[in-house]
RNA sequence: CGCGGGAUGGAGCAGUCUGGCAGCUCGUCGGGCUCAUAACCCGAAGGUCACAGGUUCAAAUCCUGUUCCCGCAA
């Protein structure tokens, strides 16, 4: 199969990956164009730009897909089917309509439930016990294309969005390379229409929701703890400074919101209601710590105060 | 040259402003104590204070340059 693979965070990149793997002709890598990023600005290219480049592929980054120009490049190609995974670029209807089994996309999350463009992370932070990832048409509405295939993955009290968001990349890796095998066999794949009245939405995270609010309960502290690793971090202030926790579990006890009462093994803090348990923070200017070695550099001590 | 923080025995930190014996909480090793402990007591090892140069009687500390790490921002 001919395919255009369109990608550009680290999730893209097993699937292009497995693509290679399978023997498919990639006939064109879209990726976003190089950014300034990382200390000092300088440009940096794409997880995806990177791996195609170490494969010799044809990697095409234009600002917008709006103009006929980009057009006409990506059509010359003569692609089979277009495959989208976290590129961050809309596609035009026009380009959706250029290969002739059609554009399919990678989705973090079991549609329709979280569409948009953090589906990990709503899911932890709400406390969903299960995610995966759907293969789907691709639409020009958002996310909203009839499903192909899905994939379950168990949300454990130990995940974060770290974790999920490796294992459902390789999920999602394998969904759609036998996907491709399917329809370069049957030149079509049967789809399901999703549930629009069970359409719910994952918006962009804020920076602002990274505050612990220490009245709140354990459970909810350790969901946004966890659906905050690695990004942007949930922080609490500790004596008088900003404090990142970077993992943490529930438990039950009760004691003052935000008061440590344990340093033993971890820091146990009061919440709202229950006992968080951390096990992973970074002070300002340093790197992330286990429990215990923070404690014993920052002279931590019962009694000592979130906020 | 986008902005700021940092590098000190194995881990995490203080000391730097104001130059003057290398310190803290742990860990490691040896010994002791206890029915017992993330317990306690005694002792020991372990440092080119990131690297290079400069100032000084004297530099972890002041000056210059370099490397690496972290946060912001994207």
């Amino acid at each position: 199969m001919k395919i255009i693979f369109a990608g550009t965070p680290e999730f893209a990149v097993p699937a292009l990956a497995a693509l290679i793997a399978a023997g498919h002709e990639i006939v064109m890598v879209l990726t976003q164009p190089d950014r300034p990023a990382g200390r000092g600005l300088k440009l940096k290219a794409s997880p995806v730009k990177v791996l195609a480049e170490q494969h010799g592929l044809h990697v095409f980054q234009p600002e917008k897909l709006k103009d006929a120009a980009v057009q006409a490049q990506i059509e010359a190609v003569h692609a089979d089917v277009i495959i989208v995974t976290a590129y961050g670029l809309i596609i035009p209807t026009v380009v959706l309509n250029m290969p002739k089994f059609g554009c399919y996309n990678i989705h973090a999350s079991l549609l329709p439930r979280w569409r948009g463009a953090a589906p990990i992370h709503r899911s932890i932070l709400m406390g969903d016990s299960e995610t995966g990832v759907t293969i789907m048409e691709v639409v020009p509405a958002l996310d909203a294309g009839a499903m192909v295939s899905r994939g379950v993955v168990p949300i454990t009290e130990s995940d974060t969005t770290q974790t999920l968001h490796d294992a459902l990349s390789k999920t999602g890796a394998d969904l759609m390379v036998q996907a491709m095998a399917e329809l370069a066999q049957n030149g079509t794949l049967p789809s399901t229409p999703q549930d629009e009245t069970l359409v719910t939405y994952a918006h962009k995270l804020e920076k602002s929701e990274a505050a612990i609010d220490w009245q709140k309960s354990a459970v909810e502290i350790s969901r946004q703890v966890r659906a905050f690793n690695p990004f942007p971090v949930a922080q609490g202030v500790l004596k008088g400074e900003v404090c990142r926790i970077w993992m943490a579990t529930a438990k039950s006890g009760k004691a003052k919101a935000g008061e440590v009462v344990s340093v033993h093994d971890g820091v146990m803090v009061g919440c709202g209601d229950g006992l968080l348990h951390i096990t992973e923070l970074q002070a300002p200017g340093g790197k992330r710590l286990n429990a215990q070695a923070f404690v014993q550099g920052h002279h931590l001590q019962v009694g000592d105060l979130f906020s």
